[in-house]
DNA sequence: TACGATAATGAACAAATTGTTCGATAATAT
DNA sequence: ATATTATCGAACAATTTGTTCATTATCGTA
């Protein structure tokens, strides 16, 4: 990708995250968009068709590398390997936890925003894939009356609202212990 | 109220509603709204400051009444002493599955529509204080590791995301069966 | 029924916002 | 060095917002 392309796409993400962080995303306009990230009006709408797609966009430069499953496997892989043996599932989760709390690219700060639902809502999706991939190590949990999609949907959205409890208290508990408390309400 | 007051905030309500059931929230303009209900522009904000404040509005008028305190218990005794015996829990969700079935204001025609999230949200903070309401009767179910406002935040979330995958299926398993699911995550 | 109060109207208005166009300029890749 | 491409900036129409105000219609009540 062009130099050029890149730096303005950064600094419009930067600008935008900025914003986010301060105001409600209805009332962020494409004017202090590119005011805060010093590009021509002509030049984000070359980028971004709408706001909600600069939101998509910026969703996707986030969070998909989290849901790689390849990378995730691996992580999980080496973490078995080098402390001690247990389910798959703790280290998977304990794995994002882990990943959220190290708040490289202000993902920690997005998803404790007063605009997380928007990006807690886009997460979802990457940790349903990742449950669907794991459900084999809940199946021992799940009561029998249960449909499958109710169950996944059940366990990832019980992820979900553990992340938003703990992104709430300010991430006090360590990951260890969020992982625990998610696989105990399960 | 005023006669008149009245009649204007219930068409600008039906508009909205018909609006919101085609297309997102924030692509629905005062425009449209006052066109629609067909109602003066000075009218509309005489009523209401914002669009986010009719939102507001709306919801309260939906659901406040549903989570009347008052109104739940007594609800919850009629059926206690009729049917048959069981915790109470059991009687005050059934009757809030019930209650959205019936659809008698539209109610699970906005739960079910693009815009759920936005009734969702406000609809949680009602069955929160349910869930409050009726925490000791979970008391058995809950792992000692999980703190206090975990536990509630959990049993409120799985409620809502049942309600949501139930909407999402258009409601076909029986109000029964659905508490039996809820009750089951939990 | 009549009267004072109040709500609704409609038109007009400034201000803000959106999304597009285009020629000129600057940076880039090769 | 050159052809390509991104950015600029200014201008533009169109949409939307929120307010104002004089006029008219409807209301509650005595």
């Amino acid at each position: 990708m062009d130099r050029r392309q890149k730096k303005t796409r950064e600094a419009i993400f930067k600008a935008f995250i900025s914003l986010l962080s301060k105001k409600n995303f209805n009332r962020i306009t494409v004017e202090e968009i590119i005011e805060l990230a010093d590009v021509s009006r002509a030049t984000f709408y070359a980028h971004f068709e709408t706001k909600d797609f600069l939101l998509k966009d910026l969703c996707a430069e986030l969070f998909d590398h989290i849901f790689d499953a390849q990378h995730q496997s691996e992580e999980a892989k080496i973490q078995t390997f080098n402390i001690f043996r247990c389910d798959t599932q703790d280290f998977v989760f304990l794995h994002l936890f882990k990943h959220i709390k190290k708040n490289d690219n202000n993902i920690a700060k997005l998803l404790s925003s007063k605009n997380n639902e928007l990006f807690l809502e886009y997460f979802k999706n990457g940790v349903k894939a990742l449950v669907c991939a794991h459900i084999a190590d809940f199946a021992h949990k799940k009561p029998q009356i249960l449909p499958d999609d109710f169950w996944i949907n059940h366990i990832t959205a019980t992820f979900i609202e553990t992340l938003r409890w703990w992104l709430e208290n300010k991430m006090q508990q360590s990951p260890q212990l969020i992982t625990e408390y998610f696989l105990q309400a399960v």
